[in-house]
DNA sequence: GTCTATAGAAGGATAGAC
DNA sequence: GTCTATCCTTCTATAGAC
């Protein structure tokens, strides 16, 4: 059984997705993650603010996470990147195209007002084009295009689920995934 | 002189730009527009849905111009390409990173809340899509290939614009723009 | 530390004088 | 058709009983 705060952090990262930062009311998370209103202060004095960075951060942590363990469990670069955009798509299908980025709304709202939740979603995504840039020079890749082509397939999934969200269509993802994959084959020696 | 409608039009478009549909108050664009508030429900009797979908298909065909400009003005799809990424990465400099894709911010909103206002940006997205993926074959690429590589790029503006904000850095578009220039010229014949 | 009630501000929308 | 005043709801946040 979760405890109360992390039934909080996980009813708010959902609701972030579907609905945004200044969509999601902190009402509706109480109700959803059957807390009592009064608890929601007691374990982010904060308020929406921290909650909201808390989430960020937490989220980006376990989307990178699940990153890891698809891309390193394929047998190569290309695959494992292809295997990701691949179950980016069949997750956005599952949930109705509800279920894509859990940054990338949140990150767009907050990007021209407020600071500290700007600050969040860009540690974020600086995370992850690290990570993935260290996993495309561990394979060959030199220093400084392994970043650019981080940035690239990152950019790639990010603009492809804001489309299949709008067109409600997996054609986008699956577009952008051969065309990731295309650009890591190309990037990789030999 | 624009008249009342237009400066409610164009407010409300700055306005979601940068703090999105949930996060512009009708009061809000009153305000800056200049105008009474009763004009605002005299103009747009369906409210601020109403509002926000004309907003929304009007930004589209207005930033599909400016697209068509630019690369109508280029001496080949790759050069108008890759223009239309630099121009873009100037753009959000000068504006300190607030203003990129006039529809992104409210689709990813809107996607999972309202039906009326996702349709509006999914029509907007599918006239990009056909719009450029038409140029690219009028250069010579197979139809199919072009609707792919049409997608492929403006997920990769999306994308680019997404990172650029959160990280107040045009190297995402930057990046982005070589890598779909890149894209076009691979499919390009000849 | 759990929970309810409510404050205080901001949201969208409307009425009605002019 | 311009403009002001106001209604009602919803939002974030806090106070205070238990």
């Amino acid at each position: 059984m979760a405890s109360t705060k992390d039934r909080i952090l996980d009813t708010t990262a959902e609701l972030f997705r579907r609905y945004g930062y200044t969509g999601t009311g902190m009402k509706q998370v109480v109700a959803e993650a059957g807390a009592p209103f009064g608890s929601l202060y007691h374990h982010f004095p904060g308020g929406k603010e921290r909650l909201g960075e808390e989430v960020v951060r937490r989220s980006g942590r376990m989307y990178f996470e699940l990153f890891e363990e698809i891309y390193d469990g394929a047998p190569d670069p290309v695959s494992g990147i292809e295997a990701f955009f691949a179950g980016a798509a069949e997750v956005l299908r599952e949930t109705g195209y509800a279920d894509a980025c859990p940054i990338a709304t949140v990150a767009l709202e907050v990007a021209s007002t407020n600071e500290p939740l700007r600050r969040a979603t860009a540690d974020v995504f600086e995370g992850w084009i690290g990570g993935t840039a260290g996993r495309f020079a561990a394979a060959g890749v030199p220093d400084a295009e392994a970043r650019r082509l981080a940035i690239s397939v990152i950019a790639a999934l990010e603009g492809a689920f804001v489309l299949a969200r709008a067109l409600r269509s997996t054609e986008p993802v699956e577009v952008a995934g051969e065309s990731a994959g295309a650009a890591v084959r190309a990037a990789l020696p030999g």
